[in-house]
DNA sequence: CATATGTATATACAGTTGTATATTCATATG
DNA sequence: CATATGAATATACAACTGTATATACATATG
């Protein structure tokens, strides 16, 4: 059965067709829940009823595009942090990383950050577990530089929480401006980060007593 | 033309009952996009057509509600910080106020919240101003403190942005769960906002090149 | 009282939506 | 070739949408 790749009618759709026409239709900064399943249907090009043959309904598509978006995304952000250690500009270079996903063709990063706090609870719930991920490895990270430096840090778990929170916020602002016009953004976001790590880096020394 | 508070039909309707029911709806987590011209009517039981005196369409009252939401929970806020100067616990009693909004039986505040990156330019905008009021009270805040406590602020504009761009993402994830588990949350908010402030003001002692 | 004005309603219409049902087509297997 | 199977479509329907138009009502003013 694999001679399905041609020239005429009735072709096999994938699921993941399905799901770049509806961020076809996302990139006009349209969030989710304006999209109808017709709409994506003749976006792709099929027929409203096939669309279920890959999805019980625009949620589970919508699931899957969070999914999608925080997998891609952290393997660029992964790839950037490997090609230089945690220090001096490698915030830079991660924050840049990041950054650039919204300039992809494909804009799945749009996603992730306009369902953030949007829709069924199914989808902040995907878009948390993405987040968790991060602060995960990014706390990891700091760990990591916690014994390369000697500088100990307080509460690497909630510096992380804090720098990941505050990238995607950053982010979500950078995605609403043209693409010219974020350079300032990375600045002030490598910044606050640096704030955040430095902060924390301080905090430890001067002891633990100063959460009242 | 004074009576008309009573008994029978064809009661004037206020602007702000049409804005109450367009909350109304939105209490179960939905976002605004969701919202038709029709169920806001019928919510606030006038017929669709009457919806016209008061609003242009659903986005206009959309920013209403923003603006709304931007102005009351500002008054919030500066009445928390009225109590205390900022130090100490001031962050804390400012953080707090900010989450009990979330407890309010109106809410606006998860509009604010919720609407922040999604929907019409218009939407985005509207939030963005009212985050900027933010920013600037807390920059003068930070400011004042600098000559309080003779410890400078390194680029304390960045810092205000930062600490609350947090806040509203940290308020938005804790209005997805229930009221009794957000202690933990405001905590946790806090010690973040405090290794910005640390780290602001460690890193003007420091000097200013570290941004590369 | 007469009537003008602002406010709310009723009716209507065309467009869109999600989906149930029946059908067509393409392929793989007997 | 016959035919079973899976994938895509066509048709249909009721529900809902935004809004245009016409109408009813309440009040204020003459």
């Amino acid at each position: 059965m694999n001679n399905l790749d041609n020239n005429a009618a009735k072709r096999q759709v994938s699921s993941q067709e399905v799901m770049d026409a509806a961020v076809k239709l996302l990139e006009s900064n349209r969030s989710v829940s304006t999209l109808s399943l017709r709409e994506i249907a003749r976006t792709a090009g099929i027929a409203p009823n096939t669309f279920y043959r890959h999805f019980r309904d625009v949620d589970e598509l919508t699931v899957a595009l969070i999914d999608q978006a925080g997998r891609s995304l952290r393997e660029v952000i992964r790839e950037a942090r490997q090609r230089l250690s945690l220090e001096k500009s490698a915030i830079r270079s991660s924050v840049e990383a990041f950054m650039s996903q919204l300039d992809t063709e494909q804009k799945y990063l749009h996603v992730l950050l306009r369902e953030m706090s949007t829709g069924p609870e199914a989808f902040r719930k995907a878009v948390d577990r993405e987040l968790n991920y991060f602060e995960e490895e990014l706390r990891d990270e700091l760990l990591r530089l916690e014994l390369t430096t000697g500088h100990k840090t307080y509460e690497p778990g909630l510096a992380a929480k804090a720098i990941t929170r505050l990238v995607f916020a950053m982010g979500a602002a950078a995605a609403d401006v043209p693409k010219d016009e974020r350079g300032p953004m990375i600045n002030q976001t490598v910044i606050m980060i640096r704030m955040i790590m430095e902060g924390a880096q301080s905090l430890a020394v001067k002891g633990e007593d100063h959460t009242g």
